[in-house]
DNA sequence: CAATTAAATGAACGTTCGTTCTTTAACTAT
DNA sequence: ATAGTTAAAGAACGAACGTTCATTTAATTG
């Protein structure tokens, strides 16, 4: 009943999110409770209120941290002088790749946007709002270009996000579909759906 | 502190899916009390066992009749003699135009699968792959009529799907885009990623 | 009209919840 | 070596949870 030989508390904060986050992901956030994350971490309930200050605050740590996380990972793709084609494959590449690698906290992040109490909300939603905005944005130039042919870029753009979003419901590692081949399939796809012809030429 | 006068088992019990729907998808399952329904309602805690054996059940119910109906809706669409590029514009169609107005049951069907118990779930989960196959199906006739041109029908179809389901998250009645508008923006949108030229040539 | 059934109340059940607090032992710095 | 800080345990808090129950009254049935 007192300190245990060898914790660090650095560690067991960095523990304290690693194993909330597939309980959360599993049961959602409100079924899951701290003496749940407690008991994963290997610790007392009341031994999180040292590097916690609330349960909310996991959440919110758990969907700043893999929505920084994606921003910044795409901020490293370097797509300058590329096509807006070549963009929008780079991205679909990007995103099952980034994300097939964690479903966890993709579904957290699209799935417990409504447990966020109002400050933590305002904050997440407007990092979401700039990763569509990269898509939306690159359609947007193929639209400009006359690469693309798309009625309304905002709703390809959503179309495109819905799409790949959908992807980490259904993929398993073990599956027919190796990571690789999905990436191909949904590059063709997906620029097939904006109306990119292979060949060259738009699509009408 | 009795029976109140007017009360009507058939009404009651009805109320109680009709305010729990909401209350569920926005707070979600586990977020959401019997006493919060039983609020809505305009009822004791207590009264709501009367109509309903748990909780759990509510939810079965919810999201078993929006399958069910779903399901029904589908079948009473006639696809009979149409092409598979026809019949994928009339899914397409149909599915916006039937989840559209029914965005909570549609979001609590596609994130309430994990608050179901073994029973429930298995349930639920038949009705959610009849729902898939029927994309399926019509992707694979394209394919073997030369109409659609894709790599994989099972992706094609969760691509489709995913692209849909995604619909609900951003759709306002009171936004820049009519439901008119946007079934013919889907509708071409997905023909075109599974490859079907509008001209009648498959898309290579 | 009497007996039965249906539909509500409100209190209570035992659990579990997030969080706080006191205590204790291990580390760290002087 | 000693003092201070850190990280844990474990008990306890009031509140809320799903559910049950005795009770009361309205509606229905015979």
């Amino acid at each position: 009943m007192a300190r245990i030989k060898g914790s660090v508390g650095s560690k067991t904060k960095a523990s304290i999110q690693e194993k909330a986050l597939p309980l959360i992901a599993q049961f959602g956030y409100a079924a899951v409770s701290m003496r749940m994350i407690a008991d994963a971490v290997g610790v007392n309930v009341g031994a999180l209120y040292n590097h916690v200050p609330s349960k909310q605050q996991i959440l919110v740590l758990l969907m700043s941290d893999h929505m920084d996380g994606l921003l910044a990972a795409w901020g490293q793709v370097d797509v300058a002088g590329m096509t807006p084609a070549q963009k929008l494959e780079s991205f679909v590449r990007f995103h099952i790749s980034y994300n097939i690698t964690r479903a966890d906290d993709v579904f957290i992040s699209f799935m417990e946007l409504r447990s966020l109490e109002a400050d933590g909300h305002k904050r997440i939603e407007k990092k979401r709002k700039a990763y569509e905005e990269v898509v939306r944005k690159i359609i947007r130039e193929g639209q400009e270009s006359g690469q693309f042919n798309v009625e309304d870029a905002h709703v390809a753009a959503m179309s495109v996000l819905g799409s790949l979003i959908g992807v980490n419901t259904w993929y398993r590692a073990k599956g027919r579909l190796s990571k690789a081949k999905i990436e191909d399939y949904y590059a063709a796809i997906l620029l097939r759906s904006v109306g990119y012809d292979i060949e060259g030429k738009a699509h009408v």
